[in-house]
DNA sequence: CCACTCATTTCACTAGATGAAACTGGTTGC
DNA sequence: GCAACCAGTTTCATCTAGTGAAATGAGTGG
């Protein structure tokens, strides 16, 4: 196979990559989706097909492909079960909200084995901006995020220069569940040179208040 | 390839009913799944171990597998996009509660080209129930469902024996968006023998003064 | 200590994925 | 009306990459 004693499935890997592509876009025709995952639109088309048939994509008249009804399915079923989905939906309008008022993206991160891991953002509409972290993990014995998520200094907010990449500062605070157990970090992260003094004072004042009414809102949600 | 002149990528099928039986399931070790999706364990792993890199799903320190970031990043994307996402959501309670109520099974359907495609269940807890239709279509013309999103005989109940399987009786009702627009239908299904005179007329009561309830609710929210 | 279960790794085989190229059908421009 | 173009679809010879039985390893408990 590829050259190590790992052995991943290419062609589902390639399925997957589209099916990611295809959602997060909201729809894509077959050239689109193909340029994207740079794939042939032989081998693009008969993945998509695959999960079209599959019911994880549908296709519109105009040919073009989107989420699919086995997809909502599963999608509806993990938010219903995952506490972890609950979170980001909770998260999502407090990120918004907190990305308007200081300008910088902000980001949700919880605990993932030993590593701070970003699930979700509210990316600033400045031209110089803090992007592409939702996915990404960062060690926690380096960082804010991984200091937040630790619980040291819980009800405070940190603001420092990020060790992770040297350009970028952090506002972070962390967000405790509906039990007052530690579940997860908001943090605000923009440019070093933007964010300093003042407007590092004035991010972690509001990180930190909307990091209490994010745990607010958790705790008053606990019907089901 | 198989047989015919469709082609799917075989392997890329597998890792999604393996993704799909561990998120419907929420969590299930290595060897659950390979049964279900009944595969050998060195493929079942394979495949698993393709999701578990690309964030799909997640190993707990048990070693089940479980929905992980990227899944739940898509599963909220979609929610937030799709207005079918949004009516999964909004209609779930109610056909909770209408199952409850009725003792029968109940179902969330949509039109999906030109059939009734059953999108969301709350299943009756009764020994002799009316299960899994969840993701199969059935076509308009000689269905209760159908006739309900074809828009006939709005703000009423169809009550009759379905014509897709001899023993299912069903009761429907039309659901409408925020624009009054025909959106959806719920239905009661049943056996035939139990969902009959008083029972039937219950049940075309409750469906019915459930639809309107969910029109109401969709009604009652757009923000965003 | 052996028997048992569940996860992981190995490996020889070939079924099945691949993608260039040909084809179809629709749209534009001259 | 014809030619050029473009997006989607189908075909097919090539050979990679997925397969699964079996061996191995890691845990459990009797």
């Amino acid at each position: 196979m590829s050259e190590s004693t790992l052995h991943v499935a290419r062609s589902a890997e390639r399925a997957l990559n589209l099916l990611d592509a295809v959602v997060s876009a909201g729809a894509l025709t077959l050239g689109e989706a193909a340029k994207i995952s740079d794939l042939p639109t032989s081998t693009a088309l008969r993945h998509l097909k695959t999960l079209e048939l599959n019911g994880y994509l549908t296709r519109a008249a105009g040919g073009s492909f989107s989420v699919g009804p086995t997809f909502l399915r599963l999608a509806v079923a993990s938010l219903e079960a995952s506490p972890m989905a609950r979170l980001i939906l909770a998260a999502q309008p407090h990120l918004d909200a907190l990305t308007k008022t200081t300008g910088e993206s902000s980001y949700l991160a919880v605990l993932e084995h030993d590593h701070a891991l970003y699930l979700a953002t509210a990316e600033s509409t400045r031209a110089i901006r803090h992007a592409g972290w939702v996915g990404r993990t960062v060690p926690l014995d380096t960082t804010a995020v991984g200091a937040a998520l630790a619980g040291q200094k819980p009800g405070q907010a940190h603001c420092v220069i990020s060790a992770v990449e040297p350009d970028v500062s952090a506002a972070v605070a962390a967000v405790s569940g509906p039990d007052g157990a530690l579940v997860a970090a908001l943090s605000v992260l923009g440019p070093s040179q933007r964010l300093t003094g003042k407007a590092m004072k004035a991010a972690g004042a509001a990180v930190l208040k909307t990091a209490s009414a994010l745990s607010i809102d958790l705790a008053g949600e606990q019907p089901s």
